[in-house]
DNA sequence: TTGAAAGCGCTAACAT
DNA sequence: ATGTTAGCGCTTTCAA
């Protein structure tokens, strides 16, 4: 911000026109407005000339619309979360919008702070996986006027969300061992007071205690040969199955298993809750529960330009069904 | 934007004080301007009652500073990228900075419309890994006086840049190998004419030159029975030696050396240029150069700071050096 | 201690 | 066919 950037008003002095005139032309409205051709080159000319460059800030502060859309998520380098981004971003911009992200790093605090900054940028909507505490949210989001859709972790009854069912997709997980297991371990990462993954825990425990089995919680701890112990101390006790809650629990739960010298899928077996790349180059593959990461960023996307289009009322909840990636370790 | 929000002016109004003296107060001035403690009370409780949002847009439209930085990234949902994002973002978010962040799919026309929208919204500077054509880059840049940095990428010379020396890096990974090698394959990702992966390849291509090393450079194919192929093909050819060009390759090179059921590291070997935490639970571990992706980060947001806070001159270049994770592989 | 008013860059209704 | 002007919401200088 050195030089002063040229301003509609600087074309306009330059060639002894009015600001709306260069204005018109260089919103392709020359011809509606009868701008004679000649003017309209001078002024596209000019506007080269000087380098140009329109303050988005002003028109929109003029028009009142941002073409901007807030995507607030836990975690951008969780591969997960950066699969959604990039999907909603990328159909977003074909629908002639910016997308805002922010990062929360599931902490609640910041995440207030950071969808209030993004208010007071007056983004058009929002789509939002939020962090655990919605109830604080929810007084932010009544406030402004603002089309809000929830992905991937639901936020209220009365809102939009597009996701898993998160219960019911993990009570199936049961089915898919090859074998009837005779204890299941869940193995839990941090944070866990994450409303997905306590859904899929209460669907695992439900299913478990229709099936008779025994069923275990486990918090994933953060170091490693902590991990092989619990692991190998578990096995002790009886555990033949293990369903990693997310995709950060996976492979440090594989590693523990191979550590404890257990044969997948002959001794024991795992199953991961969300997939991963690395996973089908694993020894063993690993077997792994897919959600359809690309169809819930288009359909928040698709969503979010009902409301914001056609004015739908929100509360819909649309959810989407999972794969399962049968592989190696199952 | 349906019921319009509620500004400033709608708080004056409503208490009877003029524009000016709510905006002293809700920008903590009060004391500043001696506004009485009552007042300052009252305008902020009223403030609360009518949910007052600033409108972002309309101040830095006066103060000709958005307090924004554009981050311009290939591709957000390859781990590296998204680590350098998450970090670049929360470190900015310290410095009082907001984070505009755009993904160009290494695509050059998107990143060029793209790097275009990010200065028509007034950004305050740019940290920009770029896709190859940096000569048509550099004229927008140059157009407007908006601090860049370069990061990973290199862009001009004349240009900041923070990154890596990756010729020489990769030239080092020779003598990384735990045997002299007898041929080396290098497998390129697509797409390959990026920057860092031609200085990649060069410093691979002139270190074999030097040493008298056989080396071939092969692109990775897109379908893995293709990868699988080629991979076998060299092992008849006489390669012993593998090094993947960055993190995309690795898991798929060293799925084609197990197809191809030769044992590793006694009969070959392979390093990845780009660590991936998977590597360390891969059968055997992979050997890896890591790149100091937090650093990067960080020192493109200090660099970045300083341009801006000190008007210091651009042509700045940060070389940080890799660390080699020695595990099974090499 | 507070208010009035100018102006950031842009658009659009209204004049001419 | 083009110019004038008001105003989007905010900050800040100057005046009272």
């Amino acid at each position: 911000m050195k030089t002063k950037r040229t301003s509609l008003s600087d074309i306009a002095k330059a060639l002894n026109v009015s600001k709306a005139t260069v204005s018109f032309v260089l919103n392709d409205k020359g011809d509606q407005f009868n701008i004679s051709k000649e003017k309209q080159r001078l002024i596209k000319e000019k506007a080269k000339e000087l380098s140009y460059v329109p303050n988005f800030f002003a028109k929109s502060l003029r028009q009142g619309e941002t073409k901007t859309i807030g995507l607030v998520l836990p975690d951008i380098s969780n591969a997960f979360y950066a699969e959604i981004c990039k999907t909603i971003q990328e159909k977003l911009y074909d629908e002639g919008y910016n997308t805002f992200i922010v990062n929360t790093n599931d902490d609640n605090d910041l995440e207030k702070v950071l969808m209030r900054e993004l208010i007071q940028r007056c983004i058009d909507g929002m789509i939002i996986a939020p962090s655990n505490e919605m109830k604080d949210l929810i007084p932010i989001l009544l406030e402004t006027h603002i089309p809000v859709v929830f992905a991937d972790r639901p936020g209220d009854n009365l809102a939009d969300f597009v996701g898993v069912n998160n219960e019911l997709e993990a009570s199936n997980l049961l089915s898919s061992f090859s074998q009837v297991p005779k204890k299941i371990v869940g193995i839990v990462p941090q944070p866990a007071d994450v409303s997905t993954i306590q859904q899929r825990l209460n669907g695992i425990e439900k299913a478990c205690l229709k099936a008779n089995i025994p069923f275990e919680s486990v918090l994933l701890p953060d170091n490693q040969s902590d991990v092989n112990n619990l692991i190998e101390g578990q096995i002790h006790s009886g555990a033949d199955s293990f369903i990693a809650l997310n995709n950060k629990c996976t492979l440090r739960a594989l590693s523990g298993l191979r550590t404890a010298e257990a044969k997948i899928p002959e001794d024991v077996r795992l199953i991961s809750f969300d997939d991963s790349e690395a996973f089908q180059y694993m020894n063993p593959p690993i077997s792994a529960l897919r959600q359809p990461v690309r169809d819930i960023g288009l359909q928040a996307v698709t969503r979010i330009y009902e409301r914001l289009k056609e004015s739908k009322e929100p509360g819909k909840h649309f959810h989407l069904s999972c794969e399962f990636m049968a592989r190696g370790s199952h």
